[in-house]
DNA sequence: CAAAATGGTAAGTAACACTTACTCACAAAG
DNA sequence: CTTTGTGAGTAAGTGTTACTTACCATTTTG
């Protein structure tokens, strides 16, 4: 019998807990469903009743954690007026939920965006939601004449979103800190204001 | 008997084309030894007299495009004489490398980052050199007054590379075409003008 | 209270990455 | 002109791994 996602019994959650504390130890593939299970102290099996399989288990943790990414994220939008505010509250605070999430940057930076069947997740249209919200933010920008009106609104995000998970790699991949008020800063001053003399 | 890699035989050539032409297919997980074997005309066992392990192939295969990329971005940046010049081609250059190569930038980009072990390989010793080439001439653009001097160059390095990484991942993912003259001036305008008005 | 569903277990199985032991060809060295 | 060593390749494994099937016990519900 399959599981039909209406309650949340304490197996399932011991899987998940487990296979969180894993993931902050090693990658993804070198984690065994034996290793998930004996840690849960439940059996190999019952991973198979919450979960289609290994890789599902990992988009619902990482589902997880990106709600609270998404709420935090929101929330902190809201304070702000100016576009330009919103948009470095965002590089802020990304970095700031990405460095006090490790387990949660390093499987959405490092770990799901190999395979396709990620495209398909749950987790991956949180992704869209808060690209979206970026994308509508700099369009309002635009807009208003708080910012250039001869710059594309998709490279502006490419940019934001590709310094911001730039800058997470270091700390994710070799542990290094990440002085979080300087970068973010740092990328915002660039990014709004040039590098060129 | 080990190999001891003072020549290239047939079989090992074979076994790294087949490999390739598989990851233009799918993901480096979904691909079995026994493919890779079959593929390419031998015995499983082959694989492991040239390569340590699947993702030492993996490693090679990258190490040799890499070759190709890292010398195709060095001459063209001989060409021009401004740091701002050097940068904005080797953001055209890296561009057109990794749409030119999809199955360089899809091993780069997302199959390599997730084990610790490619941080030992050659492949990443390369691209570190690419990375301080990049860090280099923005230090001396920043010397010569061409660049800001509040700015910071690791951060800056962050920017670019990260516009760069993640301009690419929708083509590599979804395979969606990019315009490179378009998103690569985009991001320079960005970076260089910035993008507030 | 019978039926269905939930939470969980135990014992598999096919496929996989990787290993071991072997052959064959052939080139120097003695 | 045989011996010895070595590079190229094969054949047949082996232990692990992700995942399946069949089952039990308890709770919920018609």
């Amino acid at each position: 019998m399959k599981h039909k996602g209406k309650t949340n019994p304490p197996g399932r959650i011991k899987i998940m807990k487990s296979f969180s504390f894993l993931m902050a130890q090693k990658d993804f593939h070198s984690i065994t469903t034996a290793q998930i299970a004996g840690n849960a102290k439940v059996t190999e099996g019952l991973i198979y009743k919450y979960f289609k399989d290994k890789k599902d288990l990992l988009y619902q943790v990482l589902n997880e954690h990106f709600l609270e990414f998404q709420a935090k994220i929101e929330n902190q939008i809201a304070n702000e007026k100016t576009c330009i505010e919103q948009l470095e509250v965002i590089i802020f605070s990304s970095l700031e939920s990405y460095a006090d999430n490790r387990i949660f940057s390093k499987i959405l930076l490092l770990e799901v965006r190999n395979s396709l069947g990620f495209f398909d997740s749950g987790a991956y249209k949180m992704v869209r939601k808060y690209s979206r919200t970026i994308l509508e933010i700099i369009e309002k920008g635009i807009k208003n004449g708080e910012l250039k009106p001869d710059i594309d609104a998709f490279t502006l995000r490419k940019v934001i979103l590709g310094a911001i998970e730039h800058a997470c790699l270091g700390e994710i991949i070799f542990g290094r800190e990440l002085d979080i008020d300087e970068v973010s800063t740092g990328i915002a001053n660039i990014v709004f204001n040039g590098a060129k003399a």
